[in-house]
DNA sequence: AGAGTGATGGGCT
DNA sequence: GCCCATCACTCTT
């Protein structure tokens, strides 16, 4: 099991993305194999960078393979694995993860055996991800990482196609794992 | 199975 | 003051 490298994440998140299913999601004694993704860059005007750096979003545009954590609607954290070249703006939210390790204390940790980490928020919660991981280097040793089990990722990944070319489009690129859900 | 909705707080115009 | 890259619960088919 070898640790993903910075630089298949130094790419444009629409390419990460896809990339990154199958991928293990490790916290401890804590393990998940990514299933669901959504990539965010600069000109997508839901994507939090799309507006420029702020204090919340600086970690988006700091080097690629970085945690970038928010939180959100007052009580939920979301993680996204920043992507690209410095400045770009660019990450990948991980929206689901299928539980493989440590699933007791996710459990415990959830308050429900079913469910566990089917959301971007219940994945945070499960992983125990929030700010004071934000900025977390994942391509080296420390309090989570990223590593591949030599599990490719799909050959054809189901993804949802962008509507139209203009910049005010509603729904991002995501990709799932076939059959995940 | 799908639609509607309250919880709850930080970020930004 | 309004807007969320959400979740879990309730009520309705």
């Amino acid at each position: 099991m070898r640790r993903v490298r910075r630089a298949d994440l130094a790419r444009d998140a629409d390419l990460v993305a896809p990339f990154l299913l199958n991928k293990l999601l490790v916290s401890g004694e804590c393990v998940g194999r990514i299933v669901e993704v959504e990539a965010y860059t600069s000109i997508d005007p839901a994507s939090h960078s799309f507006r420029g750096m702020t204090n919340r979003n600086a970690v988006m545009f700091g080097p690629a393979g970085h945690l970038y954590v928010y939180f959100t609607y007052g009580m939920h954290h979301c993680a996204n694995v920043v992507t690209g070249g410095v400045g770009d703006g660019q990450a990948v939210l991980l929206r689901a993860v299928e539980p493989l390790a440590g699933l007791d204390v996710m459990v415990a940790r959830r308050g429900r055996s079913r469910n566990i980490a089917d959301g971007p928020g219940k994945l945070c919660q499960a992983f125990a991800i929030d700010l004071s991981v934000n900025d977390a280097d994942l391509c080296r040793p420390g309090p989570i990482g990223l590593f591949d089990d030599g599990v490719a990722p799909p050959a054809v990944p189901a993804a949802s196609l962008r509507i139209g070319i203009s910049v005010g489009v509603d729904t991002p690129w995501r990709w799932t794992v076939a059959g995940s859900t």
